[in-house]
DNA sequence: TCTAATGTCTCTAGTAACTATAGCTTCAAG
DNA sequence: CTTGAAGCTATAGTTACTAGAGACATTAGA
C-alpha cells in the first residue's frame, strides 16, 4: 500500500492535488489507516497516472472524466462508448491544427529574430501585425482548454 | 476613435478582456468621453492586436507583459525575445508529438469499436502505462501556461 | 423630439485546475 | 522516545478570463 506522498512520486502529480482530485470525484475516496491516512494500491496508481497523462496531453477534467467512465465500463457496447471517443477524436484533430500553425509562427519569428537588436527583430513586429500571419487565429479567445 | 466595442471587434479580444487588460496594466488607462466611456487610437488597437496574438501562441500574460516590454525599449539586443519564443517552440512540439500519437489510438478506437468492446481498445492503456510513452514528461504538473 | 434598443459603466462573483497556507495529528528513524 | 517529515482538514489565493446586476450613455427610428 502506498501512502498518498509515494503514490503521487510515482505518478507525477503533487499530493494536493491527488486529494483534490478525491474531492472532484475524479478518484475514488481512499481507503484510510488507522491513523486517517489515505492508502492507495495498484489500481490507483494506474487511474492517476491515466489522469496524469491525460492532462499533459491539454484534456480537461471533464473529458478524463468521460474517458474514465469508458474504461470504468469496458464491457459496455461500443456503440454507446462510441459518441465519447469521436468527439475526443474531434478535439484532438482540432488541438493538433492549432498547434501546427502555432509551431509555424514560432519558427518564423525565431528564424527572423537572428541575433539583432530588438528594434531590428520582427518578433514583435509579427505578433503585432496580423496581416503577417500565415494562418487565420482570429476565432473568440477562450478555447484553449476545450 | 473606437469606443470600447468597437476595439474589441477590432481585435477579436471580447470587451470584458480589454477591461480586464486595463486593470491589469497590460493596456493603459483609456482615455474618456464627456460621458465618461473609454475611447481608443490606433496605438492602443495595435496593443491590444499584439496582445491578441501573443496569447493566441500560448503566450502568458506574463511573458507579453515581458514582451510589451521589450518593445517599449528596442535598444536591447533580442535574444531575450528570442529566448521566450523558442521556450514557447519546445513546449509546442511536446505537445505535438504526444497528441499525434494520442490522434492514431482514438482512430483505431474508433475503428475497432465497429463490433467491439471498449475493453479491446488500447486509449486507456496507452494514456494509464507509462511506459508506453513516447516521450518523457515525468516533469511535476501545472507547468504548461509557463 | 421622444423613445426604445443597444452599448457602456462599475462592481461583484464565478470558472478551471490547481497551489499555498495554517494549524493540527501521525508516522518512522535514530 | 523524541523529533522531524509527512499527513490531515479547511480556507484562501492563483491565472486569465467570463457572467451577471443595476445604472448611465449613445444612437436609430417614429
Amino acid at each position: 500500500m502506498l501512502t498518498i506522498g509515494k503514490l503521487g512520486a510515482s505518478a507525477g502529480v503533487k499530493v494536493p492535488t491527488i486529494r483534490y482530485y478525491e474531492q472532484i470525484g475524479l478518484l475514488p475516496e481512499a481507503e484510510r489507516s488507522s491513523g486517517n491516512q489515505r492508502l492507495y494500491g495498484q489500481k490507483a496508481l494506474e487511474r492517476l497516472a491515466f489522469i496524469r497523462h491525460a492532462r499533459d496531453l491539454g484534456f480537461t477534467l471533464e473529458a478524463i472524466r468521460d474517458l474514465l467512465s469508458l474504461s470504468d465500463n469496458p464491457d459496455q457496447p461500443c456503440a454507446a462508448a462510441d459518441a465519447i471517443a469521436k468527439a475526443q477524436l474531434l478535439e484532438v484533430e482540432s488541438r493538433l491544427a492549432r498547434l501546427t500553425a502555432l509551431k509555424g509562427e514560432l519558427e518564423r519569428m525565431i528564424v527572423q529574430c537572428a541575433g539583432g537588436r530588438i528594434a531590428d527583430c520582427r518578433v514583435i513586429e509579427i505578433l503585432g501585425d496580423h496581416s503577417l500571419c500565415a494562418t487565420d487565429h482570429r476565432h473568440p479567445r477562450g478555447d484553449e482548454t476545450s
